[in-house]
This record gives structure tokens, sequence and C-alpha cells, in this order.
DNA sequence: TATTGTTATACTCTATAACTATA
DNA sequence: TATAGTTATAGAGTATAACAATA
């Protein structure tokens, strides 16, 4: 099976010889790895949430929502790392659904700005708790130490997106 | 200009109050805050990536190749969570352009593997050192503390990847 | 019957180009 | 002229369903 072959190179890890000294490695791989894993990572999450009612960009822009208060789309769009377009659609099925709401600027005809709904804030927060249980599921059975360089590492990988 | 009302919010990390003490966090919450940083990565990896000759699909599955040696598409495709049609089509674009080559089974008439070519080595080195090339700047600009909790992080979220 | 891999097809997400409306 | 947002269209990546070949 295709797990135990894997599993019988976790000694070396991703790369040979990328393991045991985590301080030794160059930049340049510890980014090949991370890349990778990344991938990975982005489709087991994908592959989990298949028959969610939100995809994972919708929840993501919700969640900006829910942090920032009311934003413009454009805005929006350079948080969440995608063109206008694709925000636009994003924004569309979210007022669709009753998960944000329009409010007009004050000054700028053009502009709008977009905030959570109250429906939205219970689906993020029903989402949250049904769709991640399967992760949190899964952290659960890492050790104490995993978590914890997960959890550290969270904020240094939020800042690698904002470069 | 929205990277200045993200910043400004940083403080309070991705969720209000998510941030401060690490272990007090609950799996839930670390969950929540995993996926999105997850997904804003992929999206940041997939916009540096867009010009290059080779798609993350492919790279991880090269990736892969080097690391495992001779596989079946089938044991490929679990690997890397797609599922076999898409692992065909990956396999094919490799095939195609001289990265990988097909080996038949010994005994089993069905199966071939799947082996990365000297090319294909070629290719993956070129692609490492020039495409990640943004990905391990990056890195450089964070504190060695980040660096090091990144690095420690990845083996804790390569297992999440396999469960 | 079960498994390996392929073909046909469709869906989701995202992008670029061209456009409208306002500043 | 420049900016905010939309529409039209296309491409990449993945999935499901149905199939062929072999075990």
């Amino acid at each position: 099976m295709a797990n135990d072959i894997y599993y019988s190179k976790t000694q070396d890890f991703l790369r040979p010889g990328s393991s045991g000294t985590a301080y030794g490695e160059d930049l340049q791989n510890i980014a090949a790895d991370l890349r990778i894993i990344i991938g990975r990572l982005s489709r087991r999450l994908r592959s989990e949430r298949q028959h969610s009612e939100l995809s994972l960009s919708q929840i993501s822009a919700l969640f900006s929502l829910e942090r920032l208060g009311p934003i413009s789309p454009t805005a929006l769009s350079k948080i969440e790392r995608v063109k206008p377009p694709s925000m636009t659609k994003i924004v569309a099925s979210l007022l669709e659904n009753d998960l944000a709401q329009k409010t007009h600027h004050e000054s700028d005809g053009r502009q709008f700005l977009i905030e959570i709904t109250p429906n939205g804030q219970d689906i993020l927060n029903k989402d949250r708790r049904e769709k991640e249980a399967w992760l949190a599921k899964a952290l659960s059975s890492l050790t104490a130490t995993d978590i914890s360089d997960i959890t550290k590492a969270l904020r240094a990988l939020e800042s690698l997106v904002e470069m």
C-alpha cells in the first residue's frame, strides 16, 4: 500500500537528507518542503470540504469580513489574494446567500462596502464547528509538541502570505 | 490601502482573541486558523507560479517520484491526494515532457510503474532553484525564530496530510 | 468479481480582456 | 485619465460515471 512506502521513508521526510537538524537547513530547502506541504494540505482540505455549503474561498472571505468589518471588494481581493473579477463572484455568492450585505460608500459613488450579516456570522460559526471537526480531530492525534509547533508557526506563515 | 487595515489588526491575528498564549488555544481554533492560512498560502503560491512550466501538482508528483522511486499511478494518486483520473492527467503530462517514464510491472499486466527521468530530475532541481526563490526570499525576511517555528512545524503538518 | 487505469464529461475556481460608471 | 467594479470568456485542476483490460 502506498502509505507503507511513504512511511518507510519518513526518516528522510520530504527530501533525502532534509531531516535531522532543523536549523541547519537552508532557506531554499525549507521553501521547497513548505511549498509541497502547502499543496498537499490544500488538496487534503478540499477533499474534506467537498460537501460543504461554502467553498474555502467563501469561508476565507467571510472570515475576513468578520475580522475587518465593512470593506470594499477591491480591498478584500487584495487581502484574499484573488483578482477583482474573482472577488466579484465570491461577493455575489455571499450576498445571494444572505451571508454578507452591501452598504454605500459615503463619498465615493463607485465604491460600496461589504459586511458580514448575522446570518453570515451564524453560518461561519456553524461551519467552524462542523466542517473543521476533522482537522481538529486530526490535530488531536498529534503529540502536544507537534500541536505546539504548528500553533507557533501559524503567525510566521501568515506573514509570508503578505509578502 | 487594504494592507494597512490588515496590519492594524495583526495584534488579534486571525480571530479576535486568538493570539497571545499559543498553548491556551483549543484545537478547534487552531484548526480554523490553520485552514485559512493554508488557503491563502496556497493562492499566494499559485500566483507566484503562474508562469512556471510546471504546475504545483506536477511538481508535487515529480517530487514524490524522486523520493519514492518507481511507483504505480494509483499508489501515487493516494499519496498526492487526487483521484486516479486526475493522476492519469498529471502522469500523462510528465510523460509527454520527458520528466517521467513508464516501466512495466513484473507480474501484474494491468499495472505499470512511473519513475523520474534524468531530465525530470534536472527540471525539478531547476524549478526548485528558480521558482522557489521568492519563497526563500520571503522566508529570509522573517526573524530567525519565525523560520525556526516554520521548520519545526513542517513535519507535524506533513503528518496531518496523511490522516 | 475486484482492481488498474483510461475516457468522457462537468464543475469549481481563478485569470485576462474589455467594458461601464464615477472621480 | 485613473479607479472601482462588472461581464464575457477561457484555462487549469479536479471530480464522478462509465468503460476496457487484467487478476
